[in-house]
DNA sequence: GCACTGACTAGGG
DNA sequence: ACCCTAGCCAGTG
C-alpha cells in the first residue's frame, strides 16, 4: 500500500486549509488525520513542504504556540514576519493570545 | 542492525 | 512554575 508517504500530503492539504491570520499545533493536525505517527511525524512532513511553495508552514506552531520551526525558514525573523503581515502578533517567538488565534480543523472543518 | 536525533506532547517530580 | 522522562516514528551515521 501506498499509504506510507501519502499522510505527507494528507498533512500539507490540512496545512493549506489554515485560514489567512490563523495557527494551529503539530499535534493537532496529527490527531485531526488520526495519525499513528505523533506530532513529531507531522513537523518531519512540513520538512518535505519545501518542494511545495503553497503550503504555509508558518501557521504550524507547537503545542505552547512557539515559533519553533522559525530557523527552517532561512532567516530567522521570516517566519514572525510572514505571522504579523497576516495579523498575528509574535512576541519573543511565541504567539502572542495564541488560544484565540488558534485554529482547530476538529471544530472549524466540523468534521 | 544499533544508537542518536528531531519543526512534538503529556505527565510526573 | 521549572526540569526531566518517556512515548512516538522516520532518517542518518
Amino acid at each position: 500500500m501506498p499509504e506510507q508517504r501519502d499522510y505527507f500530503e494528507e498533512v500539507y492539504e490540512v496545512v493549506r486549509l489554515i485560514p489567512k491570520g490563523r495557527v494551529t499545533t503539530y499535534g493537532t493536525i496529527a490527531k485531526y488525520l488520526s495519525l499513528r505517527a505523533g506530532a513529531r511525524m507531522v513537523g518531519w512532513a512540513m520538512n518535505g513542504c519545501h518542494n511545495r511553495p503553497d503550503i504555509p508552514a508558518h501557521r504550524v506552531v507547537n503545542s505552547i504556540g512557539v515559533l519553533t520551526g522559525k530557523h527552517f525558514f532561512g532567516e530567522p525573523n521570516v517566519m514572525q514576519r510572514l505571522l504579523e503581515d497576516e495579523g498575528v502578533r509574535v512576541e519573543n517567538d511565541r504567539v502572542v493570545d495564541f488560544k484565540t488565534m488558534f485554529w482547530d480543523p476538529m471544530i472549524e472543518l466540523a468534521i
